[in-house]
DNA sequence: TGATATTTGTACGTATGTATT
DNA sequence: TAATACATACGTACAAATATC
């Protein structure tokens, strides 16, 4: 049987209460929590997200600006996209 | 000959410095300061916009995503998007 | 009550541009 | 010289809420 690391939570449903962008962005935050990406350190880049996830790049773009506005991580342009640190 | 009731600026530019969208921006920004559109009314519908500016959807969206920022407007899902009175 | 039109929201695709690597 | 990564801009389709008839 297949182990499920991280369980449900982080496959996204087409057909969920939430909007795909939502679920998305409710999972990068999980993730970003659970320390998978460092402060200061990228996340992985919009195509890669949407390859994970199955996900076009426009749900991809608005699940990261939910990150940005929540203040969870910083948007370079032509670099990536980073961890905010929680403090200085 | 013509009357140009507005000027140049009120016209976009494909190939000007200013990408598509922050000139449209500009543009309605100066609309709603002259009084095109009073206050607590609505401007016009994105397709509206999109047809008298000859731009996309996206190009539009974005522009009115910058006069939110700005608190110019206030978007109302289903309703249209109303101008923000100044004061109250 | 029901049907239709309008309007914004979501989600997909493609192409091109620009700065960085 | 590419390859990568985000930004802009176009298109399409469907959903959901509102407004009107």
């Amino acid at each position: 049987v297949e182990t499920d690391l991280y369980g449900p939570d982080d496959r996204i449903d087409p057909q969920g209460a939430d909007h795909m962008y939502v679920q998305l962005a409710g999972i990068l935050a999980a993730r970003i929590a659970r320390g998978d990406w460092e402060p200061r350190r990228l996340i992985p880049s919009e195509k890669h997200l949407m390859q994970e996830y199955d996900v076009g790049r426009s749900t991809v773009r608005q699940a990261v600006a939910v990150l940005v506005e929540r203040g969870l991580v910083v948007v370079v342009p032509q670099r990536g996209t980073y961890v905010k640190p929680t403090e200085d």
